[in-house]
RNA sequence: GUCCCCAUCGUCUAGGGGUCCAGGACGCCGGCCUCUCACGCCGGUAACGCCGGUUCAAAUCCGGCUGGGGACGCCA
């Protein structure tokens, strides 16, 4: 069998968003686990409104998911010599022909179709007129105007069309261009495509390419139609729907492989597994996998996912993934910045995160696997680790809650027992502080939270000792004394 | 309006005539664990759109209805 082919045609009019990197997904894992190529193509002839931008945006998405193609980028406006070509055969042999006919006239057609309840199209008028070229003239192809045209489908079985409902497509604008249908045709044939998978609303477009790769003498691709992905309201995905851009979600903090794993699960499935690598996906890609109907993109499960992997990944990556977070949070600002107590400031934390080592940061990251669903919240939740201890901010309510005329003179006597500590580590720090507690015969629930808020200045926070271990023992005790000495509010 | 497609828990889905009073996952609810928040573990909630057929037997096959989506460009 000869080696599959597959392509992702995007047209550089947009960023890349979820549908779209559905498809490249679908059309990449095919090739992968068939042993074939995945080739990309950008579908740039709409020059009003393709752009360079919107180009390396979605070379950039594709490339944050791994999605590589075989060969270099082809861009369909660099073959308008190869679709004028196949106009013109079609032309000499017979099936297409020119038509003068106004875009108004065409319109006024449409309209008296559907006043008697027709298909609105171009009603044929210069099909056998025999006109040849002119000022303000089209390239029209002869769709044959009886019979249907059926395909077989991989993700919905036998489809059938009545030509009827197909008009005579332009293949050729006035201004000499190609349209759509033909060049994706001339394009897929040229690139040696065999298998054309993309989204539901293609469907229709596929008769008319069929018509032609039949009227070229060319072989007919395989084609699948993936069922569209809705948005929660079940309404054709859209802008209201909120970040739908996949770079956005890079930036939101969602790992590339959790993207990955979301999308391949919309609209396909392998029995009861909804966790798969890469190099599962690739080994376990089958096309009979593919449900027929549309899907609901569900963020909630998105963030299932990224925390899996989240927790599979390592402290090192993460790291090196999570500092920018601390930058931007400086530059979007934090919502409750003003409601803290403390001095702290997106000037210093800006200040802090660049003298903060990765090494720092992949210390801190283990005690924040287990509890992100994304970086940026891990960035967020983090905070105090970056911010100096006299920087730190103090949540108010938790302060007047658990940093009492009771409680702080305590804490400045476990400073002190602290900063006698040789070695500053988790048992060392258990022991120590347990200690301190039977000592006194608290229970340990009755002074952990006051430490807590005087080290995190929250309520919430990784457990106690290991926090401090990582935050060591000058920056510990200097928080402790700092809140011991805090005045309330 | 015309044509095409689709229809299982709130969501993603398994299921391709009997093994399904429908399974998994997310979410949600409850519990356990616990220094807080999470994680984890245990349990629970919840669906075959409707009506007719075919059959000894239908979530699974057929038809209709209803509902949803898509396409009807000198956009791609």
């Amino acid at each position: 069998m000869e080696p599959i082919v597959t392509r992702f045609a995007p047209s550089p009019t947009g960023h890349l968003h979820i549908g779209g990197a559905r498809t490249a997904l679908f059309c990449w894992l095919l090739a992968r686990h068939t042993g074939g190529s995945f080739l990309l193509r950008i579908e740039d002839t709409d020059r009003q409104r393709s752009t360079k931008e919107f180009e390396d945006s979605i070379l950039e998405a594709m490339a944050w998911l791994g999605l590589k193609s075989d060969q270099e980028p082809v861009h369909q406006s660099d073959r308008v010599d190869a679709h004028n070509a196949a106009i013109d055969r079609l032309l000499q042999e017979g099936k297409a022909y020119w038509c003068e006919c106004t875009p108004d006239q065409v319109e006024a057609m449409r309209e008296r179709a559907r006043a008697v309840g027709a298909k609105p199209k171009y009603d044929g008028t210069c099909r056998e007129r025999g006109l040849g070229p002119g000022e303000g003239r089209v390239v029209r192809f002869k769709t044959p105007p009886a019979g249907d045209t059926a395909f077989h489908d991989m993700v919905k079985g036998r489809v059938s069309w009545p030509n009827q409902e197909l008009d005579d497509m332009i293949l050729r604008r006035s201004d000499g261009s190609p349209t759509y249908n033909l060049a994706v045709v001339v394009d897929d044939h040229d690139m040696g495509v065999t298998h054309v998978i993309r989204g539901d609303d293609h469907v229709a477009n596929t008769p008319r390419q069929i018509l032609l790769y039949q009227a070229l003498g060319w072989d007919i691709p395989k084609f699948g139609h993936v069922p569209m992905i809705l948005g929660p309201d079940k309404k054709k995905l859209s802008k209201r729907h909120g970040a739908l851009a996949v770079i956005e979600y890079r930036q939101m903090g969602y790992l590339p492989e959790a993207m990955i794993n979301c999308l391949a699960r919309l609209g396909w499935s392998h029995g009861d597994q909804e966790i798969f690598s890469s190099d599962e996906l690739i080994e376990a890609f089958d096309p009979h996998g593919f449900g027929s109907s549309a899907a609901v993109f569900d963020m909630a499960k998105l963030d299932w996912l990224n925390s899996h992997y989240i927790k599979e990944s390592t402290p090192k990556r993460l790291a090196e993934l999570l500092k920018p977070y601390f930058q931007r949070d400086v530059q979007t600002g934090v919502k409750d910045a003003e409601l803290f107590l403390g001095t702290g400031s997106r000037a210093q934390l800006a200040a802090r995160v660049e003298t903060v080592t990765l090494d720092y940061l992949e210390r801190i990251i283990p005690l924040y696997q287990p509890r992100s669903k994304t970086l940026a919240e891990m960035a967020e939740a983090a905070r105090f680790f970056v911010l100096g201890w006299e920087a730190l901010e103090y949540d108010p309510k938790a302060v007047k809650k658990f940093l009492t005329e009771d409680t702080r003179p305590r804490l400045k006597e476990i400073a002190a027992l602290l900063r006698g500590l040789k070695n500053f580590d988790e048992k060392a720090l258990e022991e120590t502080v347990k200690g301190y507690m039977e000592e006194h015969e608290l229970s340990f629930k009755q002074i952990a939270q006051p430490i807590r808020v005087a080290i995190t200045g929250k309520t919430a926070s990784p457990g106690l000792f290991e926090t401090m271990a990582v935050l060591r023992k000058n920056e510990t005790v200097k928080r402790l004394l700092r809140a011991a000495d805090l005045e309330q509010a």
